[in-house]
DNA sequence: ATGGCCCGTAGAACGGGA
């Protein structure tokens, strides 16, 4: 099966970027960030007609998250649970379901604006409090699947220009030792599974032709319980909505699991 | 050198993103 995770930036302006990149890129599930509409405006019908059944998580304006799945393969998603049980949150920036026996959790990680904020210690609490979670997750599900915007370049490798991004925000200390402890609880980042080019990342500035110039970070991840790193035999960051008209200036991460 | 765009809500700018 294929795993796909895509900060779309607003479903509404999007819709018809998701589609075509759906019908070029069958994948079996396909997790959704920044959806930026309320419940009752989400296209559900326009994606069953593409062949895909949805989970969502909506609010007005800000955040919101969705799983999508491939009806025909995989069916609907299943026991789908909004938010982390732990964490009494008004942001829509977790839903997760079971899709073919994996247990896929699609999330938005808080963006923190700078260090220090009072976003920024927001992002930390929200991470501490999913790292709080996980483990229970873990025993009840073998196979699983952390899949979304973590907001977080792991390593200077991740980024285009570390000396100017060293310290500030999605690449400060603090937001780098979560993403390790993520790590450090048997999650395996399945990008850095597989040789890839120098230099490929997910998210690129709108501002100052980031993407001409790959000024960009790979803040866009897909990490694997070892029962499911073990059957991935890919992982890939599709370039090519980024050049699209009215691109998100996310690009859609892709694992592809070994039946 | 600086800052450079885009989205939603609004019904003009502004908050927010990263």
């Amino acid at each position: 099966m294929r795993i796909a995770t895509w900060n779309v930036n607003s479903l509404n302006v999007r819709l018809q970027h998701v589609l075509d990149w759906l019908r070029a890129n069958p994948v079996d599930a396909l997790c959704l960030q920044e959806l930026k509409l309320p419940d009752d405006r989400f296209p559900a019908a326009d994606l069953a007609a593409a062949g895909y059944a949805a989970a969502w998580a909506g609010q007005p304006t800000y955040n919101g998250v969705a799983i999508l799945t491939r009806t025909e393969t995989v069916g609907p998603p299943l026991d789908v649970l909004r938010g982390n049980p732990r964490f009494e949150d008004p942001q829509q920036r977790l839903i997760t379901a079971t899709v073919a026996g994996v247990r896929l959790v699609c999330a938005y990680f808080p963006n923190g604006q700078s260090v220090g904020s009072d976003k920024y210690a927001y992002k930390l609490a929200w991470i501490d409090a999913l790292l709080g979670w996980l483990p229970e997750l873990q025993r009840a599900h073998p196979l699983l699947a952390l899949a979304g915007d973590y907001n977080i370049a792991p390593e200077d490798r991740d980024v285009h220009h570390p000396a100017a991004w060293a310290g500030q925000v999605l690449c400060s200390e603090p937001e780098r030792e979560r993403f390790r402890a993520l790590v450090a609880l048997g999650l395996i980042d399945a990008f850095r599974r597989f040789d890839q080019p120098d230099r490929l990342f997910s998210w690129w500035d709108y501002r100052a032709l980031g993407f001409r110039r790959n000024a960009g970070l790979r803040i866009d991840h897909l990490l694997l319980s070892p029962a499911l790193a073990e059957r991935a035999v890919s992982c890939t960051i599709d370039k090519a909505p980024r050049r699209l008209d009215k691109p998100s200036d996310h690009a859609p991460v892709v694992v592809e699991i070994a039946d």
